[in-house]
RNA sequence: GGUGGGUUGGCCGAGAGGCGAGGCAGCGGCCUGCAAAGCCGUACACACGGGUUCGAAUCCCGUACCCACCUCCA
């Protein structure tokens, strides 16, 4: 284990060691489902996949936990506004995000709780935290966090108190501006299907509490790694580490937490525009070349979002796959069995180890994918396998393998064409043969109208689909 | 105001004291009947001003500009 990963609490890079070896417990913070989500809401998501794949690549068995935010101010308000119970809104988003998440490869986690589904792991925090002189609870069920309390408040964003700039509320009942709210009593006009019975009155969770509350109850006093956005530094995971530290426990072990994207280096945001849902990301380009665009960038490091961002990507995916297709018509299917264990070339691993730097990774993947097309071309097979087996390996740790993303589709339709243009392709050998040119390159043009590219080579001629961008 | 991050060639994007990542686009060539695909080669760079050093994009000091969090945010 050489892998090394930054650390925003301490703002270094260390070698990670699993609190218990062999195995490590991720708790990513998910999704609010409230709306439709944007290519912004993919980046944690596929960063946080290719860091458990990488971890699983290295043998380690991984307990992924991802949260889902099924209740909070915005869900109640935005179903409100469109008149359907808030529970069948958040329902509805969460299909989404899961559809989304399905479609850019990203792997399930190993569980998804939701915050609903954890109100008594929440009162049981809340109560833990008030005995223990943590939290306070005002009125009829709001509960709040004495901030004051726990001196390594700020801790892991660097911040003291008295320079956080304090909430304009004069009438708050809160002994501090700063104390958040670990429970918020039901409101008149709420939905009474919002609210839970607590010690200290009838309420809603707050947001920072679900988060303690399931990371403790799936992996554990203490654990690995959290992750989400940068955005979530402050205060939510600020708060998250104060409320589960002041109730005695360890927490995360390390913060990871991953920049967004941008555009014109500005966040991303809804308000920028269309073309940002992953719905019409979808429908611009294949799914592993949005994935690609998105993976390609460090974890750490914004990702520039521009109009020439999927094109570039789309390009490179057809290079990748197109040299996958061509070498595996020439020396056969490898199976994805031997793919897994495949040895890594050493440029790979050096750069995923470090940090997860997979721009430095991708460099060694076109080295490997010149190396092969050159093999090809030379007709080497032997050559031609290694470089197959060996990018298809990388590209499998990145959740980029071309084979599993043709997948076992319905073969029939593809069958029929290829009868349908290798008939086509014998023609215009034959007027190739002829010399006749004209014919020949009618045909070509044919097809290529058809969107049916074809590739010459010495072993005569072959077709793929022509990109689409 | 506090905290954190950034400024690398036309674009994207690594690196982090010497051996000029990689990709896209460009240019030249090879291959081809012509293309496509592929291969080979190639130009273009480290915000600005000082300093340290035999040597700085990389270290130090200063300046400018940009972004973000401190309210909900992936």
């Amino acid at each position: 284990m050489s892998l090394r990963l930054y650390d925003t609490a301490t703002r270094d890079v260390r070698d990670f060691e699993p609190l218990t070896p062999g195995e490590v417990g991720i708790y990513l913070c998910g999704a609010t489902v409230q709306s439709a989500p944007h290519v912004g809401h993919l980046r944690p998501v596929i960063a946080f996949d290719l860091l458990r794949r990488w971890l699983e690549r290295k043998g380690l068995r991984v307990t992924m936990i991802r949260n889902v935010t099924d209740i909070d101010d915005k869900i109640l308000a935005k179903a409100a506004a469109a008149g359907v119970p808030w529970w069948a809104h958040a329902a509805r988003y969460e299909r989404v995000f899961t559809e989304a998440y399905d479609a850019m490869g990203v792997l399930p986690p190993t569980y998804e709780p939701r915050a609903t589904g954890h109100v008594p792991e929440m009162v049981a925090l809340m109560q833990r935290l008030v005995e223990r002189g943590h939290a306070y609870a005002t009125g009829d069920g709001d509960v709040w966090f004495d901030v004051r309390s726990w001196p390594h408040y700020g801790e892991l964003t660097r911040q003291r108190l008295e320079d956080l700039n304090p909430e304009d509320s004069e009438s708050s009942p809160k002994r501090d501006p700063h104390d958040f709210a670990l429970w918020k009593s039901a409101k008149p006009g709420e939905p009474a299907t919002a609210a839970w019975d607590t010690p200290y009155g009838r309420g809603r969770p707050g947001w920072h509490l679900e988060c303690s509350a399931m990371a403790h109850r799936y992996l554990g006093e203490r654990f690995d790694i959290h992750g989400g956005g940068l955005d979530l530094r402050f205060p939510h995971h600020e708060n998250e580490q104060a409320q589960s530290r002041a109730a005695g426990y360890g927490f995360a072990e390390r913060w990871l937490h991953c920049a967004w994207v941008t555009q014109s280096g500005v966040k991303m945001s809804k308000s920028l525009g269309n073309g940002m849902l992953v719905s019409e990301l979808l429908a611009q380009a294949p799914a592993p070349v949005v994935r690609y665009a998105l993976a390609s960038v460090q974890y750490r490091s914004m990702l520039e979002w521009s109009p020439d961002t999927l094109d570039e990507a789309g390009a490179t995916w057809e290079r990748l796959s197109g040299f996958v297709a061509r070498a595996t018509e020439r020396v056969g299917q490898v199976p994805v069995e031997e793919i897994a264990k495949a040895e890594l070339p050493e440029a790979f691993t050096a750069a995923m180890d470090d940090d997860l730097n997979v721009p430095a990774a991708l460099a060694s993947v076109h080295e490997h994918l010149r190396a092969g097309n050159s093999a090809l071309a030379a007709g080497d097979d032997e050559g031609t396998r290694a470089g197959l087996v060996a990018l298809r390996a990388m590209l499998d740790v990145l959740g980029l393998d071309p084979v599993v993303w043709s997948g076992p589709a319905d073969t029939r339709y593809a069958d029929a064409l290829d009868t349908l243009v290798r008939a086509e392709l014998d023609a215009r050998a034959a007027a190739r043969a002829a010399r006749d040119w004209a014919a020949a390159d009618a045909i070509r043009d044919r097809l290529l109208a058809a969107g049916i590219e074809v590739q010459d080579s010495a072993d005569g001629a072959r077709w793929a689909l022509a990109a689409n961008n």
